[in-house]
DNA sequence: ATAACATATGAACAACTGTTCATGGTTTAA
DNA sequence: TTAAACCATGAACAGTTGTTCATATGTTAT
């Protein structure tokens, strides 16, 4: 596709460690991928997600920690559940959330390291 | 906020290492987290992105890559511009797009990894 | 200069997303 | 059994997003 080009040695191209990828996504893949970052996408389910990294709360707290109405956060959390973003255990009349693995604080650090970096010009 | 709750060794409620977040984000911070994740939310960025990490290409060539119109591709380099997650270079009338760092390769395996885990239940 | 090529941009419209509001289902307490 | 507390869900509406279409800018070739 580009093999016939003049000889580069272009600072800002970098191709350091190996690509995961080895072939374009198909849509599918693609798909799946735009859906899971989506979720990451809006401002106040990283709130409520960084909440629960904090501790596992129940509903109710969760709305009065992240200043949203319970039914704003309850239509989240079922995104997130979908997701697997966040798990839950039922006590009584209480429903408790709280974070189901740590890939999160990855994704999170990672962004965070990209966003941190300068902006080089 | 959850400090007085019966004794819970919950296997789903996953707390091995330390957390980077030691309060709840900021609605500033939430957003440009959200803000760069939901620039990963788009299946057709993704197909660019994978495209880019096979080698450096030109817009027509993406274009042709990932069966959209040139337009539609140039629309959203503008936002992988914005977000460095690509980076460019002009040559005569071409322009030349690769990706910026690994980061976004990073990103991909870790979502890869959540995707591929077992739904548990 | 003129034409053809390569890319970028603005406006507009359809599709999607997240909230609010109203309601329903469970569980505890009186 | 009522009533209250806690959470979930459906509909609807406003705001946002991504594409297409038309047009503009800049570059190479004739």
């Amino acid at each position: 596709m580009a093999g016939d080009r003049p000889p580069l040695d272009d600072p800002s191209c970098h191709h350091a460690g190996p690509s995961p990828v080895d072939e374009i996504l198909s849509v599918e893949k693609a798909q799946r991928m735009a859906e899971f970052f989506g979720v990451l996408g809006d401002p106040n389910r990283w709130r409520i997600l960084s909440a629960l990294a904090l501790s596992e709360m129940r509903v109710g707290e969760l709305a009065a920690a992240v200043a949203m109405s319970e039914s704003a956060v309850s239509h989240q959390l079922r995104i997130l559940r979908a997701t697997r973003l966040v798990s839950y255990r039922k006590q009584g009349r209480n429903v408790l959330y709280c974070l189901k693995d740590d890939h999160v604080f990855n994704l999170y650090r990672e962004a965070s390291d990209h966003l941190d970096e300068p902006p080089e010009e």
